[in-house]
Parts: C-alpha cells; structure tokens; sequence
DNA sequence: GCGGATAACGAAAACGGTTGTCAAAATCCG
DNA sequence: CGGATTTTGACAACCGTTTTCGTTATCCGC
C-alpha cells in the first residue's frame, strides 16, 4: 500500500532499460521527491520479491532492476549502450537448460540467460 | 612468470567449482602460504583478463573464478550446494541468441547463459 | 476528532567485497 | 655487489547495499 512503493514502481515503469536503485533515488530526487535512498531500496527488494520486477547483475555486480510487462518467464535483450530492453522468449532453451542438467544427474535446474547487444540507435549515434 | 600467479592458478585448477576470491585465500593461508588477499584479487585479475580463467557473479554480486578445461566457447552447469561445474556446450543457443539479437536490430550479441541445480551429491548428502 | 498501537520512512552508521596506496621485499641487470 | 624495476602485502579507501534507530505517518477502536 505504500505510495513509495507505488513510486518506485512507476519510476521503473518509466523506463524502458534496467535501471540501479542508485538511478532511480537520483531520477526521483531530481523530480523534487523526498524520498530517501534506503526507501528505494526496500521498495525494490519488496517488488523484486514478489517477482513484479525482474532484477540481473551487470559485470561490475551492481543489481539492476526492470518492470517487465509479461509476468511468464522470459529473457532479456539488453543494449549494451543504453540499457534499453526487449522481452525474449526461448522455448528451445528452456529445452535444452532442462535436459543438459538432467543428463549430468542435476536436480532442481534453474538458468539464467541474457542477450546483450548494441541497439540500433545506440550504433546509429556511435556510426 | 610471478610464482604467486602460479600459485593462485594451480589453487584454482586443484578446485572443481567456482571460488571467490576469499575462498581461494582462505585456501591458501591454511595451507600455509603467507599470500596476501590482495595478490589473490590481482592474480584473478589478471588471469581473467588474459582469458585463462572463466568468471562470474553469484547472486550476491561476489566474483566466483574458475579454471576451465576447455578454452573455447561454453557454459557451465553449477552445483548450487558445492559450486561444482561441469562445462556444457549448446550449439543451438548460441544461434538462437545471434538471430534473436540481429532480429531485434541489435549488433555485437554476446550472451551469459548459466544452468544451476543440485548435484546428485548434494542431493544425496540432503536427502 | 482523539490516543495509542503499528507500520513506513530516512539519515547515518555498519557491512562486505573489491580496489587503491605505498613502503618493504624480491628480482633483474649491468 | 649496487641500483633500477617489479612484485608483494598491510592497510586504508571505495562503493553498493543492509542494518539501526529515532522520527513521522497511517490505522483503528473509541
Ligand atoms: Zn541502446
Ligand atoms: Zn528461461
Ligand atoms: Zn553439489
Ligand atoms: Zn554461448
């Protein structure tokens, strides 16, 4: 019920890209928001929790978070430049993932998958 | 040619798993070497960076470093319980992920795919 | 509305993994 | 054996994140 909740989730919804809590305090504060930084952190790991948003590391481990539209299970296409992201689905992954762990007497297979690139407008600008 | 390099690679290479960088100090101060932690992060370091070491994040940001066999293209599937890896290859992921990428107009596609699950020790030990 | 319990908030401190600093120790070279 | 160069490791700084704790807002029975 919290409205912070509500505002950080609609500051995420906003953008099209993974965003960092630390993005998102500085985005709201620069809108004129009190908000505090810890505040922006719980609210993520309360959506993150109750899988509303999807959440991935970048390289450097800094967590990074996205309100996604579908709520099934997918994967991400993620510009290197801008962040910007676009829902992909795999079935043939999903597949393989299962299968690959099973052959080697694995249990409980879980996977992780992103597809990173440059966007056509990040190597329009860059050109 | 440092012998401490060596020392953390030959660390690394006596392991089956991932290991963070704490761990492998750890490791070797009770083995009885007077490393210190930072050569430890300087060695991974560089090892990852010439390639010879693969390298990835846990789900709480921490590094985890290993030394693979093969030195070209993979994945890995990962013990969740003891970090033990077992290197995988998928020939149709690595298709799938080009062709989703430059469908979307994206260029330079890379991707990360991990497969986690219980080993069948783990799962023995657990049961 | 009022008053007290309860939950949310935010500033600041603590935390943990990682990187930077710098002086000491080891190695190299002439 | 010097002196230059590189490697090393104790320690401090860094940075993203979590915890702490006193304050503030929200609920709810009256
Ligand atoms: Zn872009
Ligand atoms: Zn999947
Ligand atoms: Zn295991
Ligand atoms: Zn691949």
């Amino acid at each position: 019920m919290s409205t912070r909740r509500e505002t950080v989730r609609q500051a995420l919804t906003e953008s099209s890209g993974f965003r960092s809590a630390q993005d998102l305090y500085a985005d709201l504060r620069s809108e004129g928001s009190k908000i505090g930084l810890t505040t922006v952190y719980r609210a993520l790991q309360a959506l993150s929790d109750s899988g509303e948003v999807d959440v991935l590391r970048t390289d450097d481990g800094e967590a990074v978070y996205r309100a996604c539209i579908t709520d099934s299970h997918h994967h991400h296409l993620v510009c290197r430049g801008c962040g910007k992201a676009v829902e992909i689905e795999g079935p043939m992954v999903e597949r393989w993932a299962d299968s690959v762990g099973t052959q080697h007497g694995f249990t409980d297979i879980t996977h992780t998958v992103e597809v990173f690139g440059t966007c056509a407008d990040c190597a329009a600008a860059k050109g």
